[in-house]
DNA sequence: CCTTTTTGATAGTATTACTATTATACATGA
DNA sequence: TCATGTATAATAGTAATACTATCAAAAAGG
């Protein structure tokens, strides 16, 4: 298991201080992934964020321009550290199908398997995950937020794992296009068991990890395998 | 082609009058289209929306409670065209695998192969679709609106192409998880085509739609035939 | 022609998403 | 120890958003 520890750097400024240099910082983060998961992104505020903290609006804007900001800061924490916990996993494997199977087996699970100690509660930052992350990138400053590197944690982590595709067929022609799916998808899948199960055979509860990996795992090899 | 004139009704109300039987319905729909599509949905308003028309917040306000359940209305709308475009495309077709081919092929190019007739543009509907799509189910009341007959269309669309699937390999485990990926996916790669290249192998510009309808097919196939 | 429905005009409210200013507490280092 | 900078709190204020309410005028329908 990763130790949390270890800190995670971002390769981009989607903060104006850096929230984990101090106590307040720190507060800023864990309570608004708590409210975030509470409220739904939409009815999420600074004042209540503030509020709940006992700080001011003003102290919160001082660490992050707007809440959008404030997501991308969270959702990119999410994606450095499923790489880190997906090389964690797999550094030591050299068959590079089985490192593709636990690859896979981190992506659906990897809420369940890690006992948080940091301020960081990964548990309930994968649900936000989940149901938030596309607003990450559709918005209508995509570009100009692409060019201040806000996606390089997604891009590292889909290029990490598109290698390992690449070393299992090499022939194979979308190792990229068929990551950012399935990476898309595992948290969709997710979802629709959940909330609309009739676009999905997964079913919802515990053992939905397992039917997502089963369905990703025979996905993922069928393509690559294929001819 | 399919006919405009053919009115697509949709299976639930998130309106609250129905907009395609006045004249000031009609321009919301087509107006908020062309301005969705040009602001984004979060800086799009009802004022913008009325002051567009030449109408007052108050009256467009009588046909939708809020901007999210316009929003469900135009992408429900498309996935009802959608699936109506499938059947006309499809329908004579028995081969079961050719019935999926031209399927894919419709999704990935619904907006390219339709001159617009009636007061809802297609080619820019299909533009709010990849971009704002997501929205419209990641919401906090998903549970509520589903209740509701929100996402009907979808379901049924979906339920729709995963018969076809079922057709071709009886014995695959996933078509409705299948399907409902792919059709994400779609919009999903031509949206980082455009905006995060890194993320996928498909090219940008006019081209994309090959790429994408390649990359679809070999995953379906690919994963249905699978052993 | 009379009645109902639909629109337009106007007004108003609570909340959101900020910005600005000042005072204070605290830490550092010279 | 003083001086300086840095972080926070307290307060105030603004423009925009997301609505709701009321009433009169216009249009449509029978």
């Amino acid at each position: 298991m990763p130790n949390n520890q270890i800190n995670l750097n971002l390769n981009h400024r989607s903060y104006l201080r850096e929230p984990e240099a101090t106590e307040l910082g720190r507060r800023i983060l864990s309570e608004s992934i708590k409210l975030i998961d509470e409220l739904g992104f939409e009815q999420f505020t600074f004042k209540k964020l503030a509020t709940e903290i006992g700080t001011t609006e003003a102290s919160v804007y001082r660490y992050f321009e707007n809440k959008h900001k404030l997501l991308v800061y969270l959702v990119s924490w999410y994606w450095a550290w499923l790489n880190y916990t997906i090389n964690y996993h797999t550094h030591n494997i050299s068959d590079p199908r089985e490192r593709l199977s636990r690859a896979i087996e981190v992506i659906t699970t990897s809420d369940l398997n890690d006992p948080t100690t940091s301020h960081i509660d990964e548990r309930t930052l994968f649900r936000i995950v989940v149901a938030e992350s596309p607003k990450v990138y559709h918005t209508k400053d995509v570009d100009a937020e692409n060019q201040e590197g806000y996606f390089l944690e997604l891009k590292k982590l889909c290029r990490n794992v598109a290698e390992t595709v690449a070393a299992i067929n090499p022939a194979y022609p979308y190792p990229h296009a068929l990551i950012s799916t399935l990476l898309d998808s595992a948290h969709q899948q997710l979802f629709f068991a959940e909330h609309l199960p009739s676009l999905t055979e997964v079913k919802g509860g515990p053992q939905s990890r397992d039917g997502i990996t089963a369905f990703l795992k025979n996905l993922a090899f069928a393509t690559i395998d294929n001819r």
